[in-house]
DNA sequence: CAGTATCCCCAGTGATACTG
DNA sequence: CAGTATCACTGGGGATACTG
């Protein structure tokens, strides 16, 4: 379950790792490298199932099992390990009840809340740009036909 | 490179895609399940190398050789790999000049540029936001080390 | 220079079984 | 109910070699 030994990841970028080629623009500052904070978190956004457990849990307190329920795909592991990961993060509260039988809640923290507000804004961007991307795709995928099968 | 025909996910989800438990929350109603037209573009942004493409890629235009050197991690294939994809969603335009030897364009389209701009949202928030999380998981590895070593 | 084609490996994920 | 432990498999991605 230890992962902040940086495990082996693609190759070793070191200590450059805060200095690209150049940095004379105000744009691609970012710094999304792999090592960097930005990545982990990027990636937690892009992971498949925390991103359904937050979006579940918005303004909501759920159970493992509801939560199973409802995500539905998921297998117990994936979810424990998503759950984990976000609980890790500080974006989601793990509750434990000391009842019989076990009840443990989940639910999003202050900070999870604001991410989902954040997400939200990409997942808006995407439903108001998808006729576009999907008519982008159709366009390539045409010319790849037609010049497949002349 | 067909996608479309959703392949092997998961499970057959099937027909209650659209209909979770509840949906008496103005919340969550993202469906942003695998099969949505969401997830695609999500996981295009989740894409690491991807991230890094619009990112190099926003208000420049640069070669297969440039973006090759400064992204400089990536392997010449998901480089190709990823421009690709990009060029497909309508993200980035390929341009190839018909001189010897060969020269190809890249730079991001207004649809790439818009895109770039809310991505920026989310690296905003993961920058705010990332002292806290670095807290969480500090305390969170803290509580896992003192109950593992008393 | 700008790719395409191949081979290969291993991390992530699902399935299954066991436990407090 | 809410997990943890194990095993097995798959495909995403790196390394390498070849081409227009």
């Amino acid at each position: 379950m230890e992962e902040g030994t940086s495990k082996s990841l693609t190759h070793p970028e070191g200590t450059k790792a805060a200095a690209p080629a150049d940095h004379d623009n105000d744009a691609r500052q970012w710094d999304v490298r792999e090592g960097c904070e930005v990545r982990q978190i990027l990636d937690r956004v892009a992971d498949k199932w925390s991103l359904l457990a937050i979006a579940l849990l918005d303004r909501r307190v759920l159970r493992f099992t509801e939560l199973r329920r409802e995500i539905d795909g998921i297998s117990q592991r994936m979810l424990t390990v998503t759950l984990r990961q976000l609980e890790r993060d500080g974006l989601v509260r793990r509750t434990v009840h000391p009842v019989v039988p076990p009840r443990v809640d989940y639910e999003l923290t202050p900070l999870g809340v604001t991410l989902h507000d954040t997400i939200q804004a990409l997942v808006t961007w995407t439903e108001e740009h998808q006729t576009e991307i999907a008519a982008a795709r159709a366009a390539y995928d045409e010319r790849d036909t037609e010049s497949g099968t002349p």
